[in-house]
DNA sequence: ATCGAACTACGATAGTCATCGAACTTCCAT
DNA sequence: ATGGAAGTTCGATGACTATCGTAGTTCGAT
């Protein structure tokens, strides 16, 4: 009965640098905001179409903290979550930061 | 005999941008980035001069992570170690990335 | 020479977290 | 209505890590 709950989002104001900082610390969630940045924000990719060497049980994880930290929303759509990147409030909140991390080499 | 080696730093082409940002996640040591960030970057200041409600031996700990990322030089001054932030390095791996973090409400 | 200040090294501990497989739910096609 | 596809939940596990106190080192000042 708790499954396939609601996907709570932190507001703008509720987001911590903390959060996000740990949230792109980890390299496959980083993978995933990269390919998450190169989408357009009103599109939105299935979670498991971000080609990873994780299983589906981590995935979810990852996602989890990404969207807890504010950095994607996720909306579900039939069985999919369409995530997309909070891009609009990452850059309101931390100008700059978002596009610094993208631009890091590889 | 192995006490007060050398610090090694990591070169501006090995600074790993998982590492920096999982440096920069945890509160304290973001906050000591905070106050370094405040300092002119040919000064540098005693590790221990930045007050924060944890021990010696974890100020000791968070420096060397910073220091092992590549977000901070640190260099001997007589016994103290006096710290800098790698602004520039960082400007130029991550161009506004630093900025817009310090610049996240508090 | 000795003492204290500043820091490091070490070991211990408790907490967090990335990972997985298995079982479950939900929804869409057939 | 059945089956599969997409995700979630639930432990469990192993790795990492933030924290501390204690002991040790280095260096400057007395």
């Amino acid at each position: 009965m708790d499954v396939m709950t609601d996907l709570p989002h932190p507001a703008r104001d509720e987001i911590r640098i903390e959060a996000v900082l740990h949230a792109l610390a980890d390299p496959v969630r980083l993978q995933m905001v990269r390919v998450l940045a190169q989408l357009p924000d009103d599109g939105g990719i299935a979670c498991g179409a971000i080609e990873l060497p994780i299983s589906k049980s981590t995935r979810t994880h990852h996602i989890r903290t990404l969207r807890e930290a504010g950095v994607v929303w996720v909306r579900p759509e039939g069985t999919a979550r369409l995530t997309t990147l909070r891009r609009d409030d990452l850059d309101a909140l931390y100008p700059g930061m978002l596009d610094g991390i993208l631009k890091a080499p590889r």
